[in-house]
DNA sequence: AATGAATGAGTATTCATTCAT
DNA sequence: AATGAATGAATACTCATTCAT
């Protein structure tokens, strides 16, 4: 029996991710209240009723991008931590991972990082929860290397952790997949600093 | 020359500066494309024909901000620079002046890292070569610091630059002047952080 | 000719019953112009595709709302006046038949009254002709009574049946079936009030 | 000193006046539910954007509708209350006030009596109590007029009110201004047929 | 007989900006 | 220096209808 092909132009899975691909290219560019659901689907080829089919919102979109990417990384974190009990790995493991989805999921980290306050209250909820809980994994292993007087224990755990998540999910800033810079020299020079500092001797 | 009466409500310079101080309180809460026109006059018990009496435009706003900012701290970095000759020391004075940017400029921080793209090219001109002038002389302590044999050669001078300013300019993201935590803190913390490492030994 | 076995939810009558009940229920509620066809459809438990299966346009479940009313009206009211010759009781009669069916079709009547305008020219010339034959009916009534001398000669008959149209017409705005009144307390005191007056001795 | 001649197309209240009386004729020939507030604006020569500035919304223009009948209404039917005391002429003068509202404010009444389903629960409160108020006249006079024993006892009082009501209120949908019939000769017949009757004799 | 996807025109509302006063 | 009225284009979203399957 063949399998029967459709006359339409996506299965109805790809055009929502048409959709939502689009919507992230340009909330990256323009940002959320900057891009219009007109521009994003003409970027996808299609129409505002087929938008309207597929999404009750345009928030709707903001909310899948930040799953999409959320779910990916949290389950990359939590292999990280499961492959080691050394304070310094888990460190280096979170600050690669970090740095890898700058590289890889660019567009999503831009979003995700610059377009949050967008979601309401109950579209954010969940997606924040698990933001919560990447955070405390950064925080976790800090507070557990300082417990076991691998970690510097004069130093404010919330600091110190907020502190790498700052300078790795900035890298969105600046990052270019084109650059002379490896997203691996990244990660290693940022582990390096935090871990054994600049300082010579 | 005896100086003119005015009958209105406030001088022009007072009139302007109300309109940045809402629009800059309402840009952090809602970002640039969120905030209306109207929104703004209203915070500042005002009308549009008032606005655009003083301002060509809603962007010219948000130059204003950016202007408000970047010549004070280019002020601050640069007054660091000359206070001293060690790299060590250069590199905790800026910092502090960056977390003490991110306490008491918190609002023009956030609207300075998160609407820089709604300035349009003419606008940005001016406040790109200035933000790049403080970008380059983050870089250029790192450098000096590597030359004179006090940081260590074998890490990435841009990425370590980009690194600290990443960690410091996030910290508008969860930095609250009501926290246990003072500006001093973490700005130390940090230093040390960064300077001589989170491992122990 | 054996009948065809249908492997379907409803047959045709029954799904065209099922919009038409869900429809006039949403146009009691809403107003025909207020009332989407999505959600009539999800009312009855259908999709949009099998509503214009079975009917050409939302306009068209308004003409069957309408037909399924007048005709049972009609029906009703031409047995009233082939019951007696009375001009006494058939008003009486085609008050009763107006309060019952105010009773009993409420949500017909509501929009057979209320949303007759949605019904374009072609649609409406059928239903027009039908409603024009009811009201004459009370006009017949009352003009053969005034030429056998029952009814005063010194009233405009036009304006008295159309008032008396009115009065019923008008009930199912407060007419509730859960109330203390009943319909046939309503015609009776209805017929009294015209019929002999509201004054005493 | 000459008055300011404004450039303007009209003073604030002529605007608000146009807008508003354009949508009355607007909702009364198509209901609230299909007049769009384009419709409205170009019936009125203006733009959209003026109407928002005046109003808030297009149900703003609905409750204005409602509030300029009603008003007028009420002080009509008070007065006619406090010229006598005899339920007759009570009687009388409310039938001939409701039928000269229609005369006189044919488009109001429509309005008002036809969509008032679409004022929102906040801006129906205030109505809903004015007409209840008007209600509560017809109501009254017929009580009063039992209580005086001036009026039937054995008929609800209730029934009376409403179908004297529904009888007046009718009117909008057969009533013409150019018709041979006058706003006076209906009340009259109205009026006759209640209190006396139609029979004869 | 019914579905699910899509269309295109339309809806109410908002907005940056203009301008006569 | 500031106001109030107005514009016109844009915005998010809805809707009746179509059609391949």
């Amino acid at each position: 029996m063949p399998e029967s092909h459709s006359k339409r132009k996506y299965s109805t899975a790809a055009t929502r991710q048409a959709l939502v691909t689009s919507a992230r290219k340009l909330f990256e560019r323009n940002g959320f209240s900057a891009t219009s659901v007109q521009s994003i689907v003409d970027d996808a080829n299609l129409t505002k009723g087929a938008f309207y089919y597929h999404f009750v919102s345009k928030e709707e979109l903001l909310r899948e991008i930040h799953d999409e990417f959320i779910d990916h990384q949290l389950t990359s974190v939590q292999s990280v931590l499961s492959s080691t009990e050394d304070p310094g790995e888990q460190l280096r493991g979170l600050i690669r991972t970090a740095i890898e989805a700058v590289e890889q999921y660019r567009s999503h980290v831009a979003v995700f990082l610059g377009e949050r306050r967008f979601l309401s209250e109950e579209g954010f909820a969940e997606v924040k929860e698990k933001r919560d809980r990447m955070e405390d994994m950064f925080y976790g292993v800090v507070r557990r290397g300082q417990r076991a007087g691998r970690i510097r224990a004069d130093l404010n755990p919330r600091v110190l952790s907020l502190g790498v998540i700052g300078m790795c999910g900035w890298a969105y800033q600046w990052y270019s997949p084109q650059g002379k810079l490896s997203a691996e020299e990244i990660a290693d020079a940022f582990t390096v600093m935090v871990w054994e500092g600049m300082a010579t001797g």
